[in-house]
DNA sequence: ATGTATTATACCTTTACGGGTATAAATATA
DNA sequence: TATATTTATACCCGTAAAGGTATAATACAT
């Protein structure tokens, strides 16, 4: 589970647009859609921000464990 | 359990110096020091290399549970 | 105490992230 | 089909991240 995708399920369940998401994180638009796509070279605290909106955090993670904090459907 | 301080912990546990950890890792001496400082806006693919050493990555985790990947000690 | 090794802080430069916005593409909905 | 909504791509720009290096501070010896 990318984080990439992680974020698009958790904003769809919550059903929100993606300005919608931008502006309940405190980021900008083009964060989000960045965030989406799958780039890799976002800020830590922007990431935060728009994870702790849906009540998870960044954190480390043993690479052979699930990426993806079991929920998914 | 930040993550500054699980690098550093990781860091020490594998007896590296921080020049010999970010050489390793591929990332500047000076991103190494500021992300052990606590820094929290690196970059997150910086942030990965950083924890793929140690066979970590970066992903979300439920802010209720605790961000160490227990093995603190 | 002195000396060595490691880490923290400070300064400078280059680079690109992030914001904003416009437009195109995609996805509904009727 | 056409229309409305949402998402993706492209552009410009200010600002700060990241790197390099030098110096100060700390830790750890002897």
């Amino acid at each position: 589970m990318l984080l990439s995708e992680f974020v698009k399920e958790k904003r769809n369940a919550a059903k929100l647009t993606q300005p919608e998401l931008a502006e309940k994180a405190g980021v900008g638009l083009r964060f989000v859609r960045d965030l989406e796509q799958g780039k890799d070279t976002m800020r830590l605290d922007k990431v935060n921000k728009v994870l702790q909106l849906f009540g998870y955090q960044v954190g480390a993670i043993p690479m052979n464990r699930n990426l993806l904090p079991d929920e998914k459907g």
